[in-house]
DNA sequence: ACAAAAGTGTTCGGGATACACCCATGC
DNA sequence: GCATGGGTGTATCCCGAACACTTTTGT
């Protein structure tokens, strides 16, 4: 049974090699003003807090195996009473006017890694830019803005980042996540000097294969620095 | 009418010019192993989560005014399930087994601005030792951590901490703060270079008086830099 | 040979750390 | 005059930022 009073929210990131983007979802037509939103739902009875995030998003997008994490909870009365959420809520909600409290996560995936299947509630599921969020559902704005920033301030403690690369890498695809994750551009030698310096990686005697160019050496995440 | 699924819990950090102090209360004996909780209770359903904690925290123990800051949310399905807490919940809850979430909140004052005033549940509330907590109802001593860490961290960036001067305050009553909070000793010339260096603070034209040693020059909070 | 990305070193400035002595006041 | 905390300066190290050219491969 659900718990009618509490949800939860995910804020996907997903990372194609290039730029950062979120997972979406599009809700059914039902006339409201806006259609996209977070993927999210009611938690049930006797379901963790991550447990239930974990599954919410299987049930709506298909993703599974995420490392979520908690980055705020929203519980302003008013977040599901804007009049341009009420068409989709008298559809979907036993009570649509029934006041939700959610709690947001976060997660960083490759977005080669997985196949989005819409389902549930879910007319469609999709990543869009990061950078170029459109109006969402409810305070989905809001959690999204968090959940950045707190991606953000992780990913310069390391503790996140690597989900993105493969088990060896080059230390232009690390830098390349680095960009794309806080937006901006590094010095090439300036960055390699703080990865190895911070032995943040370790050197493998490998290098890439089959490019156009000067093959790169490989690197891999150096597990005894792993923080937490 | 109370929403029995969700409340509210606050780790309201107190300071008395030495040593950093947690406000907790003390239950009822009802014969539960443990009667020292964080003050705590229940949301009521029209309320918003930060004006929640406000309300708790006034009704329990008499302290208003504080800026309560959330800091995580906790939703164990067993964290109320903890024989240890069995006796008090029967006599206090209606369903003393139901699952609640709590969402957690922090705060910083100065001990001596508030008188406390146990009331509700509450038989006795009191300020203890930040350092050396003694083992708390539910998963409270996991939610005083969360909300330790937040503190240390938002002191660094210097969003917290100001609670607990005077306006008018000594660069060394400064440091004792920053020394409490972190548990830590700083060289007395290396703070003093780092909070004028950054403008943490404007120096005023006035003197401490009435001190048995050198009079220390006054400070002020520099507005300017407020961070946020 | 050329395109494309890999790889590499030095300089500079600023901030963090370590460290020890004299000063002003109340009693 | 003495006890108490107030107040000050310098040297060193490390880190972050800026900056341009050569190397290796595939085609």
């Amino acid at each position: 049974m659900q718990n009618p009073n509490v949800s939860v929210d995910c804020v996907v990131f997903g990372f194609d090699g290039q730029k950062l983007n979120v997972l979406l979802i599009e809700q059914e037509d039902f006339g409201q003003a806006c259609r996209f939103a977070l993927p999210g739902d009611h938690l049930e009875e006797e379901e963790d807090l991550d447990q239930s995030a974990a599954r919410v998003l299987r049930e709506l997008t298909g993703l599974s195996g995420l490392y979520l994490q908690q980055c705020g909870t929203f519980g302003d009365p008013s977040r599901v009473k804007d009049p341009k959420d009420l068409p989709w809520l008298t559809h979907v909600r036993k009570d649509p006017t029934a006041r939700v409290i959610t709690i947001a996560y976060y997660a960083l995936v490759k977005m080669t890694d997985f196949n989005l299947l819409a389902s549930s509630f879910a007319a469609r599921a999709f990543w869009h830019d990061a950078n170029e969020i459109p109006r969402l559902a409810f305070d989905h704005n809001m959690i999204f803005d968090q959940a950045l920033s707190t991606l953000r301030r992780e990913l310069s403690e390391l503790r996140v980042g690597f989900e993105l690369l493969p088990n060896k890498f080059t230390l232009s695809q690390m830098q390349a996540v680095h960009e794309a994750i806080l937006n901006s551009n590094f010095d090439k030698r300036n960055f390699r000097k703080k990865a190895l310096n911070d032995q943040w990686v370790v050197a493998l005697d490998e290098k890439q294969t089959g490019v156009v160019h000067k093959p790169a050496r490989l690197y891999t995440r150096n597990l005894e620095r792993a923080q937490n």
